[in-house]
DNA sequence: TCATCCGGAGAACACTGTTCATCAAGATAT
DNA sequence: ATATCTTGATGAACAGTGTTCTCCGGATGA
């Protein structure tokens, strides 16, 4: 992080004699604590900027200017570390009071949220994966979703599995989703290893495809046009409706929109 | 990890004497001249034995009485080594021939399979949630799953989704199965550190539900029960029958049969 | 018998997470 | 004002990681 010690103001010029004293030659007085949120923001900036596996202790305490063994004295270890990250992500995050008129529409807009929240942060889906929801500050967000499948009608026993269904949907979607777009970025490096380069794999891919032997990959052949070119938005909310009919067809007969509709209500992309 | 160098049966005692000659001291004569099949092999002994976490090259190469980078004359790289094992897991998996009145059970025999297959050696599910199975050896999988959707009359926008679906749906289970296992198992460690004190935990976790403020928490507390008591071969199954009805759903009306039965056509417990 | 070759050995490099004794500076008490 | 205590960061160290390099010894071919 080359050298930012332009907080203070008037330091004295180091005068090559009175060598001794050491003291604060290296590094910044360090006026701002060092919070344990200021170790989970660091930790942030490195991720997206190294990812997962490039996420260690010692790149977090470069990042704040500060040694490694300082990470310690506000957080018990890189795993406690990276259980902070994940219960941030759902800071400012509030379920909606569950209307079992609206179940669908609640639920398509919790998947979609939590989608978008897990895209905020790079290698977030990895993170997520890795734990369980079921931290103090967490389980409020999974009574809420609980709720709705309850008040909307559902059995106890399929509401009981329908949370973890969803939520292993949307963690599992976000992170195949970082797979395709790591192999696009590292594959891709010479021209331009910032951006995925996400035309060029597409058409790769759909090469890739196009080559394979007909006799004996119709099926993957002739799905390869939507595996490929369909934009994630829609794969994810089509994935969406499959298990939301499958909980619709649980619920007891009613007289009004049995089963979801074919296109979901609201569709205004939020990005491609 | 202690020292456990009690598989080389009769080693002949060190004898202080005769000291030079440091031919073989340390190992067998390795017969066997280390094939890439005896790491894959090797590897999975390990991971079997010590988790995913333990599974480090050199513990590899110790399993096999052999220096760590004798193994790279035969992987190229830790990577490598896992997608082995990875594509190892489907040997002998042969997929059925898409029979468009029998997609349900098809459905539910690959995905019960895939589970045993993925529960057979321990963390097994991380290691498939990080690979995309478009390797050459697994396309034909790919392929035969997609025909059942295909020939089953699902729509391909819907065919497309529904392998990425149920795929991230086995391994999202099995990996969260195995983190409660992980977790029974080094909590209970003082008194069992071997079997995970399945009951025990249990108890615990309904305890816990039972602790919370039922004004803050009804539905967690209403499904406990569900979620604690119920067996994970019966929770498998109900989220798998909800992806098939919410298939179902997208079959075009058909006299006969046209949602899942409610209950599945057989259920012969394999494991607890 | 000699030359060749190649697979494994051993050491090294650059990392990782974590812990320890130390130490300067601020706050508090005398 | 002086002395003590507390706080929080330091730097070094430990054990372990994936990977690569050079080198050697024993099995092969001529």
């Amino acid at each position: 992080m080359t050298d930012a010690v332009a907080d203070t103001p008037a330091t004295p010029p180091p005068s090559p004699w009175e060598r001794e004293r050491p003291t604060r030659t290296h590094s910044a007085p360090a006026r701002t604590p060092l919070s344990r949120d200021r170790v989970v923001e660091a930790a942030f900036t490195v991720l997206d900027r190294q990812g997962l596996d490039g996420l260690s202790m010692r790149q977090v305490a470069a990042e704040l200017g500060v040694t490694v063994s300082a990470l310690y004295a506000h957080v018990s270890s890189k795993d406690d570390l990276l259980e902070l990250m994940y219960t941030r992500l759902f800071d400012g995050f509030e379920m909606p009071a569950a209307d079992p008129d609206r179940w669908q529409e609640q639920l398509l807009d919790f998947a979609r949220a939590n989608r978008q929240r897990l895209l905020s942060h790079r290698d977030m889906a990895r993170i997520s994966m890795a734990h369980v929801p079921f931290t103090a500050e967490l389980l409020p967000h999974v009574e809420g979703l609980l709720a709705i499948f309850r008040t909307a009608g559902l059995p106890d026993r399929i509401a009981a599995e329908a949370g973890d269904l969803i939520s292993t949907y949307i963690d599992g979607f976000v992170l195949e989703e970082g797979m395709w777009q790591d192999r696009a970025a590292q594959q891709g490096g010479a021209s331009s290893p910032a951006r995925p380069d996400w035309r060029e794999m597409a058409d790769e891919m759909q090469n890739y495809f196009a080559s394979l032997p007909e006799a004996d990959f119709p099926h993957l052949r002739a799905l390869s046009g939507h595996m490929v070119t369909d934009s994630s938005d829609e794969r994810f909310d089509i994935g969406l409706q499959i298990i939301l009919r499958g909980l619709a067809s649980y619920l007891p007969a009613r007289p009004d929109r049995a089963t979801p509709d074919d296109t979901p209500p609201d569709r205004t992309a939020p990005r491609t």
